[in-house]
DNA sequence: TAGTGGTCTAGACCACGGG
DNA sequence: CCGTGGTCTAGACCACTAA
């Protein structure tokens, strides 16, 4: 009943990751076997089981044969564990992000990002949206995003804090699956001066090409970040 | 009838994987449908299914919701799909990829490398290997590995071509699950010589902590690249 | 409407870990 | 030995795409 149309095995994965994140399930912790969740939930064990997986994939669970389920231990756990989860993340690690809106915009798209949104030629435009993303008190990157005119209303909307929850909140679309690239750029003036370094120096970029679950091109996201004050995690399984 | 005890599903993905490599199912192919490929193998849907999700996950195979499942167009697909993997990506691009051993000793672990390796303080060293990697005589990256005295007869094989070949058919060992973090680093003086860069020039750095199929921690591994050459490349889903 | 992939079920047997 | 997760099956119904 928590909802119609999503998946049970999502309904279930985002009921544990609550319950994690909540505390109720603490790191280190057994969580109830697959035979145990099959019986109170009333879902299939596959269906548990796909939900499981997609814990285990974020990272938060961790799966041992023969013993059981635990909720991994924070220090294991990704810094990072999707799209434009900065927000989240930061804050579990008891961090405060805030965020500054530089520019929005209304730009020519590129012939690449033509092709990610299978635009016509039609010059449809596409809405930028760069912000500053500040750790405390420290700059940590320019990020910058695009996206189609679908999304126009998000000009007037509040970007000061995680865009992530306002496309789930307002436009009900999750980012699923998507391309990331990593590369060295070198920064420009305007980042800089919003960085707080010389320009020129070198900055970790990293490029998301984002779909949604419902595997429609969602957004492009681009952001520069200063790799000599960060690392960025990635958990592979 | 492949193999004994490697799950169905494995066998498949490895059957259809070899098959898009071999260019019989050419980028953009549609390949046969999950009812097909249960009849034809014999297998359950369920298990085809696992198979297809995992060459979707490796960036393969592209699944279109009441179209079909297809391979992936070469042009999107990730640079690097799977840890160690190198050798046979770069091969995929038509690129020749070699690498020269520039140095092979033993060494005292750090604390960040005993606790991954879960050592005691009984002073056990450390096998560190390291390479220089060349794409098309351009130096892509130097690489270092870092193995327990367990892989000892590493130190004899020839290091010229993929670890990872290496570690498949001499232990039977599967890289699997993993930590990689992405961060930059300045060129030292001998990065510099190799790479062919300014020394202090920015490089984007890539460490890997990773554990086989079995569960225990395999190896470290750290990468320094031309950032400015290159992009990483990686698919989420 | 026919064919595709997406979700879900109920049940079976196996492999591993630990008493 | 028991309880855990890992593999696998046979079948059902739904949602999407295209003719």
């Amino acid at each position: 009943m928590t909802s119609q149309s999503t998946p049970l095995y999502s309904q279930l994965a985002d009921d544990l990751r609550r319950r994690i994140e909540n505390g109720e399930l603490p790191p280190g912790e057994q969580i109830p076997s697959e035979k145990d969740l099959h019986e109170t939930t009333g879902y299939s064990r596959s269906t548990v089981r796909k939900s499981l997986a997609i814990l285990v994939k974020e990272g938060l669970l961790t799966k041992v044969h023969g013993k059981g389920t635990f909720v991994t231990e924070a220090s294991s756990r990704p810094v990072i564990r999707k799209f434009l989860s900065l927000t989240e993340n930061i804050a579990r690690l008891g961090q405060t992000l805030t965020t500054k809106v530089v520019d929005i915009r209304w730009i020519v798209p590129t012939v690449e990002q033509q092709t990610f949104f299978q635009l016509n030629d039609s010059g449809e435009p596409l809405l930028e949206i760069t912000r500053l993303r500040i750790v405390d008190s420290l700059p940590l990157c320019v990020e910058t995003d695009w996206f189609t005119a679908e999304f126009a209303p998000l000009e007037r909307a509040d970007l000061e804090g995680s865009l992530y929850q306002i496309l789930e909140q307002q436009y009900q679309i999750h980012p699923a699956t998507g391309k990331k690239s990593f590369s060295i750029s070198y920064a420009s003036q305007q980042e800089a001066f919003l960085l707080d370094v010389p320009r020129g120096s070198a900055l970790m970029q990293i490029e998301d090409f984002v779909y949604g679950d419902n595997g429609f091109p969602l957004h492009i996201s681009r952001q520069v970040l200063r790799g000599d004050k960060f690392k960025y995690v990635v958990i592979e399984s």
